[in-house]
DNA sequence: CGGTATCCCGGCCGATACTG
DNA sequence: CAGTATCGGCCGGGATACCG
């Protein structure tokens, strides 16, 4: 019984979001998916070339955060190979790949400090 | 007992960040922060003008993430006036103020999708 | 007006071990 | 190689009530 005043939103995965920035901070956000999309800018990667680049995060935070990514439609994730040799490459999707000058501005941010 | 690759690295607040995006997701991630950000962005704010802005978040948690903007150096707090008529203005540092183009590009790619 | 105090839950994230 | 299973700590953040 409220007015609901029609302030403007954004419905995404069945969430609503009443800032653009809302949106973004809740699929890129996180400790390590902003990093993901970072080194995968320059380039598809295997699980294991991510686990050299972010030798911090552990097998499965890594492995939960790539399906979370994948889930929003940041990513992609290929299979090639057989069974215990298996080779999956991990790349942006068109949506991931639009976030790039972002998170640049983000890293030269970062860097700055 | 490790050949401590020396890696590139930044301290920050006692931190040690491996990559600038994980120093900049640290400082700004969070449910919150990116949208307080990205609202005194068109200038300082007080209290309950915020509420208004971003009427999602409780006072509580509002106040929390104020304080941990200001401990990390991103905004400045001003009191002005006294006792139970307090006017308090959050307005951004040079350091908050250098973050404004990453947060609009992460607008207008979560107003993109 | 601009907050705090208290309680609490859910989920992020890590450690360790195991697998197709 | 590229994961999953299990366990558990920690803390971000919400509900509610109260305060100078």
């Amino acid at each position: 019984m409220q007015s609901d005043e029609e302030r403007p939103s954004k419905r995404y995965n069945n969430k609503t979001y009443y800032c653009p920035i809302s949106l973004a901070m809740d699929l890129i956000g996180g400790k390590w998916k902003g990093v993901i999309l970072y080194y995968l800018l320059s380039g598809e990667k295997r699980f294991s070339e991510l686990k050299i680049l972010i030798p911090e995060v552990t097998d499965m935070t890594l492995s939960i955060q790539l399906k979370k990514l994948e889930q929003d439609g940041l990513i992609k994730r290929s299979v090639y190979g057989q069974k215990p040799l298996l080779k999956v490459l991990y790349k942006l999707t068109s949506l991931g790949e639009k976030i790039g000058p972002a998170l640049e501005q983000l890293c030269l941010w970062g860097e700055g400090i």
